[in-house]
DNA sequence: AAAAAAACTTGCAACTTGCAAATAATTTGA
DNA sequence: TCAAATTATTTGCAAGTTGCAAGTTTTTTT
C-alpha cells in the first residue's frame, strides 16, 4: 500500500506555499503567521485572545506580541470585554477585513484553478473527502490539536 | 456552496499539529523546520542542500544553518559530491533514519487513528482524492510552489 | 586563462520565540 | 467580606531564526 502520509505531507506542504504566496493580497505584505490570525479572528465571532492563540497553537505571550503588530498596522482592533474586563476581544478593521477577504478570494481563485484540473465528479469527491477527513480529525481529539490545548 | 478553503484551511492546520506532536518521536527532540528536513533527505535520494531548501521552500542561508544543526545532534552526514565539488550531498545518519522512521511510525499510527472513524470504502476515497489533489497541484504549478522556486 | 556563474557559508542586524515574572480583573472559600 | 487562588494578558529577557549582502570555493563559459 501507498504511504498515506507522503500523501498528506506533499498536500499541506503545497497547501502552506499557495497560504504563503497569498500574504501580499490586499495591498499589504504580511507574514504567513499574521495571515493565520486574520483568517482566525474572521472566522470567529469577537474572539479572545486565547481562543485565537489556542486556535493557532500559538503561545499566547508571542500571540500577544503578533496582535500587537497587528494593531500597530491597523488590521486588528482589540475591544475590553464588557462582562470580563481581563479579556480582551479581537476584530478586524474595515481595512483588515479587506485584507482577509482579499486573501480568502485569491486563495479560492487558486484552488478552483486546482480544479479545473478535475472533472466534476472528481471536485465533489475531493471536497467531500475533505470534509470527512475533518470529522474524524476532530474526534480523533488528541492527535491533532496543540498538545496544550 | 460551502468555502472550500476552510476546508483546506483546517484540516492542514490539524494536519501541522500532528506533525509537530511527532517531532519528539524517537527520543529526540526536534524542531518542525528539523522534523521536515530529515524528511525530505530520507524521501531524497542523496539530495543537495538546494534541493532540499528548494523543496521546502526555504531561504538556502537559513537551510546551510539548519542542516548545521542538524549535523551538530548527528542525524544527518554531509557529503561533498565527487562530481562537482561545490555541491554537499546530504543523508541521514543511522541515528537520523531512527529518527526520521520514528516520526513516519508515529505519523502514520495518527492517521490510522484518524481513519479508524470511518469505513473502508469512506477511507480509500479520502486517499484517491489526495491523490487527485496531488496530481492537480502538480499540473497548476504556479499558485503552489515557492515564488522563487 | 580570465570572467561569469553556481553552490554553499558567514557577518550582521532585525525579528521571533517561549519561559518566568508582573499586572490587572475575577472567582473562590473561609 | 476579604484574603487567596485563578484567569487573561503583557513585559523582560535570553536564545534562536530570519534573510540580505558579501565572502569562499569550484565549475562553466567565452
Amino acid at each position: 500500500m501507498e504511504n498515506v502520509r507522503e500523501l498528506f505531507q506533499i498536500m499541506t506542504r503545497r497547501f502552506g506555499f499557495m497560504n504563503k504566496n497569498c500574504c501580499s493580497a490586499g495591498g499589504c505584505d504580511i507574514s504567513l503567521i499574521q495571515s493565520h490570525i486574520l483568517y482566525e479572528i474572521d472566522r470567529q465571532h469577537k474572539p479572545s485572545m486565547q481562543q485565537v492563540a489556542e486556535a493557532l497553537g500559538t503561545d499566547i505571550t508571542t500571540f500577544s506580541r503578533q496582535v500587537q503588530s497587528l494593531i500597530k498596522i491597523k488590521l486588528v482592533k482589540k475591544t475590553p470585554d464588557p462582562d470580563d474586563r481581563r479579556v480582551n476581544l479581537l476584530s478586524l478593521t474595515t481595512e483588515g477585513k479587506y485584507v482577509a477577504a482579499s486573501i480568502d478570494r485569491q486563495m479560492n481563485e487558486y484552488l478552483n484553478e486546482i480544479f479545473s484540473y478535475m472533472n466534476n465528479f472528481e471536485k465533489e469527491t475531493v471536497i467531500h473527502s475533505i470534509k470527512l477527513l475533518n470529522e474524524a480529525m476532530a474526534k480523533s481529539g488528541q492527535c491533532c490539536s496543540t498538545p496544550s490545548g
